[in-house]
DNA sequence: ACCTGAACACCGTTCAAGT
DNA sequence: ACCTGAACACCGTTCAAGT
């Protein structure tokens, strides 16, 4: 009875900084970033939270792992595409990359917001990013240009964008209709905007915008005016 | 002895949700976001902690009301710059607007990580957005092209990009140095970029990059983008 | 070498009680 | 109406001690 295993997962097999990260992945996983304390961490791994210290040296070294390993997964993935030997066709190599990135980060929807806290640069991305810039480099960016792409595509580079807008008040369509109503007065184009979005897509019940069309309209605008620099140069 | 005011402020004054929400911010500004406590927030207003629940129903109220406060800040910025009557040079207006949001931002550096947790919009954000809209759509956008726009701009709009590749390291310039040849192998062209950009600009003991100038060259180039967007419509 | 129990300093928050 | 003391449930982390 005392040796029975905790909810969590095998019954007894010694930790290690891999397994600690691999776990961490896994309840942020299931129960999103907010559930990941050193205490519910050990839990899953069938032992105590000061266990975990042996392995790591706090948490953010933890933070840090687990970007480390969505990093390699990422890697794991974009490294399988075959790219076009000659670099002529830059922007759709670097296209499928970065979409390619972005498919990883939509099956851990709480990672892009664990990337933006760490300043901290690991393997794994500091690998993505060369591998980008080689990319570049290759369909002819000079070091300078290619320094400017990195900033201007921001976290775009790894596939996501944070959404600061998010209209969904949470409410049923009648709701957001009437919400939409009373604020005209004082937000006229906003609320011109948005009804005219609803009224041309009446099924979008799970929010007013199609991510993925956005985030693919606003990677396909920097791509096009890098290329349009490249070519000045 | 006993009624003597505590480091804190003004000695005594009663408490409003306006006055929590300004001694926030000033807490926030002096110590960083991470030294925003409610005990530490309530003990700057000469306070219980306990008191400020009577006056805001809870932390995440309280960053709600922050993020409000500093978009409010932005638009009394905002709003002064006279902006041109007829809407044809929609890029100029734009720009200076997105730039003068910027320079807020830049007073409250912890800021723009605050506004990215919140996906509830503050009456001052939707202000400014609306605004943004305005000069885009008195420039000839549809509202379809404008809403594009507004997500390919992203955390932009307000004036931010979330830096995710910082190569500063801690270390001096020869550490720096040593570290990157050491990296070559694994990350030749990251290295060969960065040893460019360090050979072109020595004297950048801060880092490596020069974040208005990125910030810039990002925005413009989205801006162009969206003006050819627009003329091709 | 690897793991743990007890303990510390700190959170956010509730609730009954003061004025 | 406004503020507070005591208390609770939860953090991350240290440290001395177990095997």
């Amino acid at each position: 009875m005392a040796s029975q295993a905790e909810p969590g997962v095998e019954p007894r097999m010694p930790l290690s900084r891999e397994r600690v990260l691999r776990a961490a992945v896994s309840v942020a996983d299931s129960g999103g970033i907010e559930s990941l304390t050193m205490r519910r961490l050990a839990e899953h791994l069938g032992a105590e939270a000061m266990s975990l210290y042996y392995h790591v040296t706090n948490k953010e070294d933890v933070l840090d792992g687990v970007v480390d390993l969505i990093a390699t997964e990422i890697n794991e993935v974009v490294e399988r595409i075959d790219v076009p030997a000659d670099g002529a066709d830059w922007k759709k190599a670097v296209r499928q990359r970065i979409l390619s990135a972005r498919e990883v980060l939509l099956r851990h929807r709480w990672a892009p917001g664990v990337f933006e806290t760490r300043t901290n640069t690991s393997p794994a991305v500091l690998r993505y990013y060369d591998a980008l810039l080689g990319m570049m480099l290759a369909g002819g960016f000079s070091y300078d240009l290619a320094h400017h792409a990195m900033h201007a595509l921001g976290s775009r580079a790894l596939g996501f964008t944070q959404e600061l807008f998010d209209p969904s008040g949470g409410g049923g369509a009648t709701d957001q209709a009437a919400d939409l109503a009373e604020m005209a007065g004082q937000f006229p184009h906003l609320v011109g905007m948005l009804t005219e979005i609803a009224h041309d897509d009446p099924d979008s019940t799970l929010g007013w915008c199609d991510d993925q069309t956005e985030f693919e309209f606003g990677l396909d605008l920097i791509l096009d005016g890098l290329d349009r620099a490249r070519e000045r140069a």
